[in-house]
DNA sequence: TGAAGTTCTCGTCATGATGT
DNA sequence: ACATCATGACGAGAACTTCA
């Protein structure tokens, strides 16, 4: 199923967008109906536009919410590998050493 | 020092997965 | 069938770096 069968879209298809950014005065974007084609009364169509507006503002606010917290648990995951590399290299030092240090032994005792 | 290039951060869109 | 959530992709702007 694709984005433009949904709700969300249909409701978005009312509105065009004023201006892509927030306006410097304040942090909500503006919005305006898209020009009526339909023969709907106009207070039908201001209806459907605020709820559609109100939709759209609510479901940006939310993924906006969950995309931040998506970031924060992939940087968590990302500082979690690392630190497993870290230890994992440790070790690997660690054998190296301990594997040298039986080698040795081992060829002295050969002697 | 400031223009150009690079990296980081954030918001949004699109979509698959899952729940109701 | 529709709603909701998680997340990859993308674009814009900020912050930082490099180089003439």
């Amino acid at each position: 199923k694709s984005y433009q069968h949904t709700t969300d879209f249909r409701l978005n298809e009312l509105l065009i967008q004023k201006s892509p950014y927030f306006t410097a005065t304040g942090d909500m974007p503006t919005y305006q109906i898209r020009a009526p084609t339909t023969a709907l009364p106009q207070g039908v169509v201001m209806q459907l536009a605020e709820e559609a507006t109100r939709k759209r503002e609510l479901r940006l606010m939310k993924t906006g919410k969950a995309c931040r917290e998506c970031r924060r648990k992939k940087k968590e995951y990302v500082k979690c590998l690392e630190n497993r590399v870290a230890v994992l290299e440790n070790q690997n030092k660690t054998l190296i050493e301990e594997l040298k240090a039986l080698k040795d032994l081992y060829c002295h005792k050969a002697e």
